[in-house]
RNA sequence: GGAGGGUUGGCUGAGCGGUUGAAAGCACCGGUCUUGAAAACCGGCAUGGGUUCACGCCCAUCCAGGGUUCGAAUCCCUGACCCUCCGCCA
């Protein structure tokens, strides 16, 4: 959420930032719900305070022993003048809060302009792309004449957009989960955590795929209202919700590996083949809260933390940031990280990691004290995958093939592979 | 699934329907004292909103939402969550 004081104050100013991103803002009907908002408040708190100091005297006159009625019937013709303006008042602050919820993050001034992922900007490559002297095989190929990749067996479990893997392909997707917790955890800080992979409306609210993403999202028939989780960020960030974080405990960075489910509505024809977009992957996510003035700084560390792990497994990659039109709800600044695909002969997301600012904090109410004032004031929030898994598995099967269909296991790989050094056939 | 108990400020924890935003303690901040520190003593210390140049004043908030009442942390209803015991269960 935005911060309410500023859609308040600098309406059009706001209107143009989002405008960047795509979004418009009705400043028009903004300012008369304000308008009309601060008005009926006013009036509202008044008729409060009337009625609260007609209350005290007649308390005060009950104590001494007076007569009251002279007094209640004073106030019988109040009560439902403050009832209406109550109600009323009610009814206008929830529709200012159901506008102000699906508002989007203002997008940092860095951010490219743009309308479209082809608007995003490269910053910078790593590695060589591999050269086969050989057609390459791209990871369903492979997986299939491996025996260790199979869609239809899935399909028939589950449905589509559903993989299953056995044997040492199975292995290597369990190691990099493995791999991944232990670099972010040993070498980068983050404590690693376990968290539910059901959420509630509240948590989704929070981190902003709800209201407006419902489609996006499984959810539970039941007793609850659940849903999938879509991604750790959900469940990890929301752990901050409703809390003030000591000065000495900050920042704070957590790093978690969680399935994710997403109902991909709405990206029918893409990606059908293979595993790049499916309703379940891995992920290993890192999520940090910070010091208002050091969410920037921070980004650049997040991002490089998820870049390590596609230097350590010697894959080739890019880093975007991305355009204003191409960012995520909550985010003021994304970057991406592609990696390469010797089967597509293209770059693709493997890793997304933004800042939020205060825009999670404000929904979540997560803070901090600050020493100085002594004062709770809002976190920035950051997230990063540190990598999405299942990609991470194709971009290794791809980038590591060899002409006879097997695949080198990543040097940093070996120790979890129990000596499997080429996946091959079983 | 059955039966009970609970939810109050950063934390612990009082609270009779009436001037209680809420006792007390802890923590924290400032001061006195001290070579310094501790202890002791004194003072301060919730959040959000409205209004004001400012001091301040006003409103809301004691899990959430309804209700009763002139007036609700306190009474009633519904819901969420937590705890205890029994049953079932990885």
């Amino acid at each position: 959420m935005l911060d309410p004081k500023l859609l308040r104050n600098q309406p059009e100013q706001i209107a143009a930032q989002l405008g960047r991103r795509g979004f418009e803002l009705d400043v028009e009907q903004l300012t008369r719900l304000e308008a009309e908002r601060k008005q009926l408040q006013v009036q509202t708190q008044q008729l409060q305070n009337e009625r609260n100091s007609s209350a005290k005297a007649v308390g005060q006159a009950k104590t001494k022993g007076e007569d009251i009625q002279p007094l209640l019937q004073a106030v019988s013709e109040l009560k439902l003048r403050l009832e209406a303006a109550e109600t009323r008042l009610n009814e206008l602050q929830d529709e200012l809060n159901s506008i102000a919820m699906g508002i989007p993050n203002i997008p940092h001034e860095d951010v490219p302009d743009g309308t479209s992922e082809d608007d995003n900007m490269e910053i910078r490559c790593w590695g060589e792309l591999p050269e086969f002297d050989f057609e390459p095989r791209d990871h369903v190929e492979l997986g299939a004449a491996l025996g260790q990749m199979d869609f239809e067996t899935a399909a028939k479990i589950t449905g589509s957009r559903f993989s299953l893997l056995s044997g040492p392909l199975a292995r290597l997707h369990r190691a990099l989960i493995q791999f991944m917790l232990d670099l972010h955890t040993g070498e980068h800080g983050y404590t690693e955590t376990y968290v539910p992979y059901l959420v509630n409306a509240d948590s989704l609210r929070g981190t902003g795929q709800l209201p407006k993403f419902e489609q996006d999202l499984f959810r539970l028939v039941g007793e609850h209202e659940y849903y999938l989780t879509p991604t750790a960020e959900v469940p990890v960030t929301n752990i901050l919700r409703d809390t003030i974080i000591d000065a000495d405990e900050m920042p704070r960075k957590y790093v978690a590996h969680t399935p994710c489910f997403r109902s991909e509505a709405g990206s029918y024809g893409k990606d059908t083949r293979g595993m790049i977009r499916q309703h379940q992957f891995e992920k290993v996510e890192m999520v940090q809260a910070v010091h208002p003035h050091e969410s920037w700084q921070v980004l650049d560390q997040l991002v490089n933390h998820a870049e390590i792990v596609l230097q350590k497994l010697e894959l080739p990659y890019r880093v975007v940031a991305l355009c204003a039109g191409d960012l995520g709800f909550s985010a003021a600044k994304t970057y991406d990280l592609e990696v390469w695909l010797p089967g597509q002969q293209k770059y693709r997301e493997i890793s997304s990691c933004s800042n939020f600012g205060d825009f999670q904090a404000r929904r979540i109410k997560a803070r901090w004290r600050d020493p100085d004032t002594g004062k709770p004031e809002l976190v920035h929030t950051l997230n990063g995958s540190g990598l999405a898994v299942g990609r991470t598995l194709v971009a290794i099967m791809e980038n590591c093939q060899q002409k006879n269909g097997t695949f080198r296991v990543p040097e940093e790989l070996l120790k979890y592979m129990g000596g499997v050094e080429v996946v091959e056939p079983g």
